[in-house]
DNA sequence: TAGTGGTCTAGACCACCTC
DNA sequence: AGGTGGTCTAGACCACTAT
């Protein structure tokens, strides 16, 4: 069977394919965690050939979307980094090993979206928006202070579940039960004084040193689904990159 | 004609074809800024089929080592990251233009490896190394303080160069003098109250944060070629990530 | 054993750049 | 006009996975 792709003709084959392939993941006609069909159906369903679906297939898994298993097939990538503050922060025990956090979710309200967070979200200043506080903890700990807003339209039905049922990952809390699944998101990193607010809550001085994130959270179809700032004591900040 | 390939067989063959194609660019033989052998020319030199070529050349280029343009042919990448403090420190003039710094070698000396240098350039502690002692200014107000080690016997020619000749950008200037060209590199920051060296020569407070970096910068045969660590007010720092 | 992705081939035609 | 990389095809055979 051939299928007439309804993207722009000017874009090459295997471009208007993966810009396919990534819609029908993005509309969770293929849901995270699941494989997408053989290469071979995907031949004969777009028709196109093999080198094309391969060609569009190694983009989405560049891009980190798909993943590809020898003998077992190509899955959605199920994107894991709720933990990602590990790229930045170094939590040890008293013996060295690495810790889990714990996520507690101190208060949640709904309000006028401020105006950097509707920049981030992508939406009109002033719009409903719900807002967490959120602790993220070490044997009682407080490490981070995490201020989180979301859509309210989106993701009302957040509003009716008690904050002690939000657990330690949210992202994969919102996959369950808002059906919203984060693909990727940016990070911008500042060291700042720390608030007066954050200060409380991770039992520091105020003014004390402390890395800021500001995080943008997209779905599959690119749209931003989440603004959140964090912050955590400079001290426990470590960054590895690669440059080329 | 066709060409046998030294690395292990069990390889595939894009990847031996990759390592083989490095290879000429670690030796010399392709320069940084030339065009390499077109697809046809590898073709048959190497008697490997047009799909495989590209697949070897598709590698170098996503590692950054080559860039292709269509119509002119394939380069060797010029890697131009001695700006990279940029990625994390953020310098402006009074009127928000972004700001060139200049770098001035303060201080050079013939010393015995430490053991985390050696560790980094991946030599026997107490090697004899080149440590250059350095500052990054803008308006003659220094901003960066940098410390940077090099193996003796490579980097000895540099031992000859009146240190008013080092210019602003070190790398092209080992490319240049000693024949290295670096390809890539490696950084691990930290927050640090800063030292009282580096406190002097940043006119700071000891013990004021500044984002530390440590860096070991590679060869195009992935040896280490320099270790550098510098520091900067963690009030200018500033740095973006995706996250997928 | 059947099915999956991984590797490799051997072209054809196109778009773009340089001269 | 001639040469470059970019796209696309239509297979073959292999290595690995599940059952």
């Amino acid at each position: 069977m051939t299928f007439t792709f309804s993207n722009d003709d000017r874009l090459p084959l295997y471009q208007r394919l993966r810009d396919e392939l990534a819609a029908n993941i993005a509309e969770n006609r293929w849901r995270p965690g699941e494989a997408i069909p053989t290469e071979a159906e995907l031949v004969s369903h777009y028709g196109v050939s093999i080198g094309t679906v391969r060609k569009a297939v190694d983009k989405l898994v560049a891009e980190g979307v798909l993943e590809r298993f020898q003998g077992r097939g190509t899955f959605v990538r199920r994107a894991s980094f709720d933990n990602a503050m590990f790229r930045f922060f170094r939590f040890q025990s008293e013996t060295g090993e690495p810790l889990a956090p714990e996520g507690r979710v101190l208060n949640r309200e709904v309000v006028e979206a401020p105006a950097q967070v509707a920049q981030g979200l992508n939406i009109t200043a002033g719009s409903p928006v719900i807002h967490l506080t959120r602790v993220r903890l070490i044997n009682q700990r407080p490490l981070l202070s995490e201020s989180i807003w979301l859509p309210k339209e989106k993701f009302s039905a957040l509003l009716d579940i008690p904050l002690s049922e939000f657990g330690n990952l949210l992202y994969p809390f919102y996959e369950e039960r808002v059906g919203c699944a984060v693909a990727s998101a940016q990070e911008y990193l500042t060291v700042e004084p720390v608030g007066a607010k954050d200060a409380e809550l991770l039992q520091i001085a105020e003014g004390t040193a402390v890395i800021t994130v500001e995080r943008v959270a997209f779905g599959y179809d690119q749209q931003p689904l989440e603004w959140r700032r964090y912050c955590g004591l400079a001290s426990h900040f470590r960054y590895h990159v690669e440059i080329r």
